[in-house]
DNA sequence: TTGCATATATGTATATCGCATCTAATATGG
DNA sequence: CCATATTAGATGCGATATACATATATGCAA
């Protein structure tokens, strides 16, 4: 169908040429304002539980913290646009599932000045992380996720040595937010399988769902459940070089 | 028990003097920054469906169409403190069900400059923002909630003459945020009742659910999922005036 | 071949949900 | 005063989903 262009007059009413001239006296300086910036909390799954991406500062305010990898938001900058540049700046990583999580934006969470951060979460399979994680300069630092209820709390984070890492701004309850969010998500999607790679048994996608909630699932209500959603389909292959039965291969469909 | 305080130079090791130092020299203009305001969707509900205060726009930009109340963020304030500070001086209200929903931050979501919106939602019963509503300046506008499905998109808003009103900015956006949040919540939680006056009917509460969700609910299901969580009491009391059988007057517990 | 650890299937009790039916309370109209 | 309309609220039952237990099947290693 041809769209009939009407004459400019009749779409350009005389209140859109006095706004036009509004917008050129305007002067965004005319008064302080926060700063914005982005923080993307970046988990991933293996056997001995969550872990997130941690990068040590080396600049100040909290040199020498552990922190999440985010950065300023450009002048012309979407929003998920920045976290994403965040992840493959810092993190080396693209195309993987990232969404915003929640705005943080305590006066003096900062100690430079006012900023204020828009936190994301993205997840991303072990081996995915483990294949970027050298050129990121960074560590993996496991949650000590609390067993059974709320976590709007802080949640610390431990190095290898299991020793506690001192996070730096307010990161910890960025990832106490985060694992709430995902305990959310658990109830309506089966959203572990983004922690997991390509391919994966129902048992893997069981432990993950275990390690969020903090809790053991009934294996064959587990199963069941993930095969309701109708989300996963087979592979018609099976686990390779397992010491005891393989487990079959299950992926997402419509990918 | 008393705190026995170490001396300052244990508790302030170098790092903390040279961080000190730091930031006295930080400049936090030396580069461009979005700004930062806050937008409140405050609805409520009575026998005609939601409905959210909106505001018409006296100043540029978008002068003329509707908006929900908003502000921006002042520099030394938190984010909730921003949200309760625009609903009561646009809204006239305090004290009522806020949470923060969203941040909206598209480049050119505002003409004049780059404003990164974090966007909340208000919960109050009709008869207390109708009681606010006059100092507010603005109206009620009936939300054209649809049926079933996803609301990820935007909601339109009518007048009371049901024409189409045209929201400034990208409040419809938000808008739709709200419903699906809603929805989500009304899985787990009764919360239509912060809809609702503080003593409230079942049936009352099961029509503000119905609202939100956009289907008809089953009766009996709706009132025994309601008691089962534990959440509300009967206070013995009925409904005056109403010219069949009166219905108990339920109240949400430990208020 | 045997035993182990896991996957997969079956069975059962329990809880939840939707639907139908029944009773209760109130106003209205004769 | 009484029948009736209308809504509130309770009860019962079948279908479905869930947790839990148990049984069978599978593949690998010793």
């Amino acid at each position: 169908m041809t769209r009939r262009p009407k004459p400019p007059s009749a779409r350009k009413p005389a209140l859109d040429r006095e706004e036009a001239a509004f917008l050129q006296r305007y002067d965004a300086s005319a008064f302080p304002h926060p700063s914005v910036a982005v923080d993307v909390a970046l988990l991933t799954a293996d056997e001995r539980g969550l872990r997130a991406l941690v990068l040590r500062r080396d600049d100040h305010p909290h040199r020498g913290r552990w922190a999440l990898p985010g950065t300023f938001v450009g002048m012309d900058e979407a929003l998920d646009t920045a976290a994403m540049r965040a992840l493959d700046q810092k993190g080396g990583l693209r195309g993987v599932f990232l969404e915003q999580l929640y705005t943080f934006g305590a006066p003096r969470r900062d100690p430079r000045t006012r900023v204020i951060t828009v936190a994301y979460y993205a997840l991303v399979d072990a081996a995915t992380l483990d294949a970027a994680l050298p050129a990121s300069g960074g560590i993996l630092a496991y949650l000590d996720v609390p067993w059974e209820g709320e976590t709007g709390g802080p949640v610390s984070a431990s190095g290898a040595d299991r020793k506690n890492l001192r996070l730096a701004f307010d990161h910890q309850h960025i990832l106490g937010a985060v694992v709430k969010r995902l305990r959310g998500k658990l109830d309506y999607s089966p959203i572990g399988y983004e922690l997991l790679p390509e391919r994966f048994t129902l048992r893997d996608l069981q432990r993950v769902h275990e390690t969020i909630l903090g809790r053991p699932l009934n294996k064959d209500s587990f199963r069941r459940r993930m095969l309701a959603t109708g989300e996963l389909e087979s592979t018609g292959e099976r686990e390779q070089d397992v010491r005891y039965r393989p487990a079959e291969l299950y992926r997402v469909k419509n990918v």
